[in-house]
DNA sequence: GTCAGTGCAAACTTTTTGCAACTAC
DNA sequence: GTAGTTGCAAAAAGTTTGCACTGAC
C-alpha cells in the first residue's frame, strides 16, 4: 500500500470513529493525525508538539493529550510506557515489531521477526481476547558491550 | 527452593553487589530488599512505602527510589512502566511470566507459558545480548467482554 | 444558537535534586 | 574522621483539570 493511501485511509477511519462516538471533526484533530502519520518510529508528546509548531500549526498540550486519547481508542496509535517517558507510535498498516532496549545507553531499536510475531499472536490465552501486544527485550547493545569489555581490560591491567 | 533460602540468597547477592560497587550496606537497603521479597506480584512505590511503615520501618521516598535503582542494577527487581504508573516486582528465582492487560478495566493478569518463554528466549537477536524481557498483551478480559456484549444487546433493543 | 472542543494556567502526581544531619566504614 | 547515605523539602517533569472563549454542527 502506498503512503498516500495510508494517509487517506486513516483519515477515513478517524472520521468514522469521531462520527460514531459523537465527537466533532476539528481541524486540530486532523492536523495531529496527519503529523503523526508523517513521523516514522516513536515520538514523545513534546516532539509531536514541536514538530507541529515547525509546520506552523500551533496546538495546546491539552488538545494533544485529548486527541491522542481518541487515536488510541480508535486503534490508530499505540502508546509505549518506556522508563518514565511515554512514547507513541502510529499503528495502522505498520508491521508489528519488537523493541530492543539497551539498559546501558537507553537506546531503543526496533526488531522485526515474523516467526516471533506468529508465535505470540497464536498463543491461546485464558479468558482474554488480545488486540495487540508490546514486547520489550532488555539487554546490552553491541556498542555498550564493547565499551564494557574495554573497561574490564583496563581494570585488569591496573590489578 | 524454599522461600527462606531465597531470602538468604538475595541478601547475599545484594551484599556482593554493594561491596563490588563501593556502596554501603545500610539497614534501610536491606529492610527494603526484605520487604520487596515478602510481596507477591507487582507493587508501586507508594504501596512499598506504606507496607514498610506498617512494619514500623520508616524510610523516605528518596531512599526508596535510590535503593530501587540499585536493586534494578543488581537484577534483583524488575520495573514495569504501565500506563502512567511504575510498578516493580522481585525477580530472583521468579518464573518468567507475561502480562495480560485489559484496556477496558486496566486490570493486569499474569500469564505463564513455557512454550512462549522459550520461543522468546531462543530468538536470535542482531548485535544485542538480552538479559530479560517484558511482554504486555493488551485486549479485553472476559468480564469486560461480557459487559460489552450486554450493552450491545440493550442498544439493539432500543433501535 | 448550542455545546463540545480549544487554549491557557493552575493543580496534581510522580520522580529528582540540594542540603544539612547522620552513620557505615 | 570522612565520604556515602538518609530525610526532608523544594524543584522538576509529565499529565490532568477548571474555566472562559471559540467554532463545528
Amino acid at each position: 500500500m502506498e503512503d498516500c493511501n495510508v494517509n487517506i485511509k486513516v483519515k477515513q477511519i478517524f472520521t468514522e470513529y469521531l462520527e460514531k462516538n459523537g465527537h466533532r471533526k476539528t481541524p486540530e484533530r486532523f492536523a495531529i493525525l496527519d503529523k503523526i502519520y508523517s513521523i516514522d518510529g516513536h515520538f514523545s508528546i513534546e516532539q509531536l508538539q514541536n514538530s507541529m509548531e515547525d509546520s506552523k500549526f500551533r496546538v495546546s498540550r491539552a488538545t494533544i493529550y485529548n486527541t491522542l486519547t481518541l487515536l488510541l481508542d480508535a486503534a490508530l496509535v499505540i502508546k509505549h510506557s518506556f522508563d518514565n517517558s511515554s512514547q507513541y507510535e502510529k499503528s495502522y498498516n505498520i508491521q508489528t515489531h519488537h523493541h530492543l532496549i539497551c539498559t546501558e545507553c537507553g537506546k531503543v531499536k526496533d526488531f522485526k521477526s515474523d516467526d516471533l510475531r506468529k508465535n505470540i499472536e497464536h498463543i491461546r490465552l485464558p479468558r482474554f481476547t488480545m488486540t495487540h501486544y508490546s514486547l520489550y527485550m532488555y539487554g546490552i547493545c553491541s556498542d555498550c558491550k564493547r565499551i564494557k569489555t574495554i573497561k574490564r581490560k583496563k581494570q585488569k591491567q591496573k590489578e
